[in-house]
DNA sequence: GTTGAGCGTT
């Protein structure tokens, strides 16, 4: 009932986010995890002795120092070993970030005058940004501009102011989109599926859930039925499940290995279903609102958000029609790190909002789960190791 | 020699 929250940072001048505490006045280990992926505990800075502190932690639970949390500012503990490490992993995901889910794609221009020529073409879109191509695509026999051409940027942010407005282009307003041929994207997702090996019946999704949530955001849990020991994990950030590959970890007493997931042959509609649409392959679709730029008369309205309420394939079909009309999602869900849940529960997951305190996870706390924390904790020598093998993780042509 | 929603002879 009491909404109460701590404040947690990474560095005590970063800003705090605030992390939600349980009904005993305790915060769990998970929910700090579950903004900062990685963690393994919580200091502070004691005001009386300005030294810092550690607090509490126990099975998983963090416990506040003297009564209450009072209103200090909590700042995260990693893995001493591996604190470098995941700093050298947010620089490489940043890397990934500019490399692969920014990478430009040609953009469609509708609409041209049939006067225009490249070199016009190029000498207006320049005024955005460094211009790599433009093209005019003519009827092969008159040279007669057929009306349309393409652009390409160098820089992925050129693209997105480009795409996000209508242009005037020699008297004649034109539109930049995203061409239907990359309407599914050729950018690969890479793994953030694990394969949980030796699973034994008595694990429940939500229990794994429960624990996979200390490494990072868990988007997916798939336990196949009839029970087969194993299991399916999916982490919103590829390097935390790239990290765990080759673990050995102990849940509910259980020795459980840790591998990648196997690509998974799938036809378009698992694609959509199992998540393609919400994860990183959305980069380019950033086309954003087209109704409400008054000027030029375009016609065409705004989406109806509510449709993507539908089944999967309508989305699909949607998707395909209405492209643009996704860029806002798919930029949600790559600026949050987030995926949209896979299996069934993928459609009414989009209309969700994508808040900071969004993934509290009501349960009952990991102490009453009663599994031994010690092993496992991110902490442990085990996680470190993991992490060497994610540097070389390269994008793959898996669709999970 | 025309036209005005569309989707690229790479």
């Amino acid at each position: 009932m009491s909404e109460l929250y701590i404040r947690v940072a990474e560095d005590e001048n970063e800003e705090p986010m605030e992390i939600p505490s349980e009904d005993d006045g305790t915060v769990l280990l998970s929910s700090v995890a579950a903004q900062f992926p990685g963690a393994c505990g919580l200091r502070y800075r004691n005001p009386e002795s300005q030294c810092m502190r550690g607090v509490r932690l126990v099975e998983g639970v963090l416990h506040a120092p003297e009564s209450d949390w009072g209103n200090l500012v909590y700042v995260v503990n990693y893995p001493k070993d591996n604190k470098r490490k995941m700093e050298e992993i947010d620089a490489a995901s940043a890397v990934k970030v500019k490399r692969g889910y920014q990478k430009t794609s040609d953009l469609i221009v509708l609409g041209l005058p049939w006067k225009t020529t490249e070199q016009d073409l190029k000498e207006y879109f320049t005024t955005f940004g460094e211009v790599i191509m433009v093209q005019i695509k003519r009827d092969a026999n008159t040279g007669n501009s057929k009306g349309f051409g393409f652009v390409r940027f160098t820089e992925y942010e050129t693209q997105v102011k480009v795409i996000s407005q209508r242009h005037m282009i020699d008297g004649r307003w034109c539109d930049c989109k995203l061409p239907n041929s990359k309407a599914f994207p050729d950018e690969p997702m890479r793994s953030r599926k694990i394969f949980v090996g030796r699973c034994t019946e008595d694990m429940t999704p939500d229990e794994l859930r429960q624990y996979f949530m200390q490494y990072g955001e868990v988007t997916d849990v798939f336990i196949p039925k009839p029970f087969r020991a194993f299991a399916f994990v999916t982490f919103a950030d590829d390097q935390v499940a790239q990290a765990l590959c080759g673990e050995d970890l102990i849940i509910k007493g259980v020795s459980v290995h840790i591998s990648n997931a196997e690509p998974k042959h799938n036809n378009s509609r698992q694609m959509m279903e199992r998540g393609r649409f919400g994860a990183g392959g959305f980069s380019q679709a950033y086309g954003a609102s087209r109704g409400g730029l008054g000027a030029g008369g375009g016609g065409k309205g705004g989406v109806n958000f509510s449709a993507l309420g539908l089944n999967p394939a309508m989305v699909a079909a949607a998707q395909a029609a209405l492209q643009s009309s996704w860029g806002m999602m798919g930029m949600l869900a790559n600026q949050q790190g987030m995926s949209t849940a896979a299996g069934g529960a993928a459609a009414t997951t989009r209309d969700q909002t994508y808040g900071s305190t969004s993934t509290s996870y009501s349960s009952p706390s990991t102490a009453s789960l009663g599994w031994p924390a010690g092993t496992n904790s991110a902490s442990g020598s085990g996680f470190s190791s993991g992490f060497g093998a994610s540097m070389e993780t390269k994008s793959s042509n898996w669709g999970m």
